[in-house]
DNA sequence: GCGATACCGACAATCATTCTCATTAAGCGG
DNA sequence: CCGCTTAATGAGAATGATTGTCGGTATCGC
């Protein structure tokens, strides 16, 4: 499941990790694929975010670190961006607004060079 | 239908405009909400984001123009944001990359002064 | 080896969302 | 007002992702 993830160079539906892990011959059940999936997110190995229609895609992730996404949304193949512009506007508009206690999420959807 | 999303001052549910169309007496269809609620995001009139578990949620936005929210995580009241920063940061991202037709999704949680 | 325990696979259940289709409402020329 | 065409609707079935259930199995300390 892990090799799964890492030979993938983008974000995976559960359901694409299932079919990767059976390819290999492994026997899984799906309700085990997102047991683990949950894990290694709850572990911090994995990220997970929602595609635009509301599934979740996994990716294993080269930091830990604080970080966002540029996503092909035709190939799923994604970029890891750092950006202290984000977290700046963040706390930035927080403080304006009186709240306190903020995330964000940021993604950006595109489609890449090979699939332009 | 309209209504119900202009009282409420943060993201509704779909199933949530369902129950509040329904209790003002008018006898509507779950499949109509969600026509309907898809037709007013097209035309620009709402918003639509997706929770942490999935789930669209819709708001009434006062300015159609491209712009993101502030969310409160306890009481789900928003604040709509325009930021030249994000909108520069995407677009300079992408080329970096070399990504085309790029969007971008940016949400800030945090609890609101009330709820602090 | 033996019992306690955690994990697992198969499949049923749930929940949001979409699809289907017969029905109804609306526009319109006569 | 009438009949006809067309778009929108409601009810409920269908779909698809995700989660729950439960009996079975591998594991570990003793």
């Amino acid at each position: 499941m892990w090799n799964a993830l890492e030979r993938a160079d983008g974000f995976l539906s559960a359901q694409e990790v299932f079919d990767a892990v059976r390819g290999t011959g492994e026997r899984v059940g799906l309700a085990t694929v997102y047991r683990r999936l949950q894990a290694l997110v709850d572990g911090g190995d994995v990220d997970v975010l929602r595609g635009e229609d509301g599934e979740a895609l996994y990716r294993a992730c080269r930091t830990s670190e604080h970080h966002h996404h540029l996503i092909c949304r035709n190939c799923g193949a994604s970029v890891e961006i750092k950006s202290t512009a984000i977290e700046r506007w963040a706390a930035e508009s927080a403080r304006k607004h009186g709240f306190t206690d903020v995330t964000h999420t940021a993604e950006l959807y595109g489609r890449c060079r090979r699939c332009s």
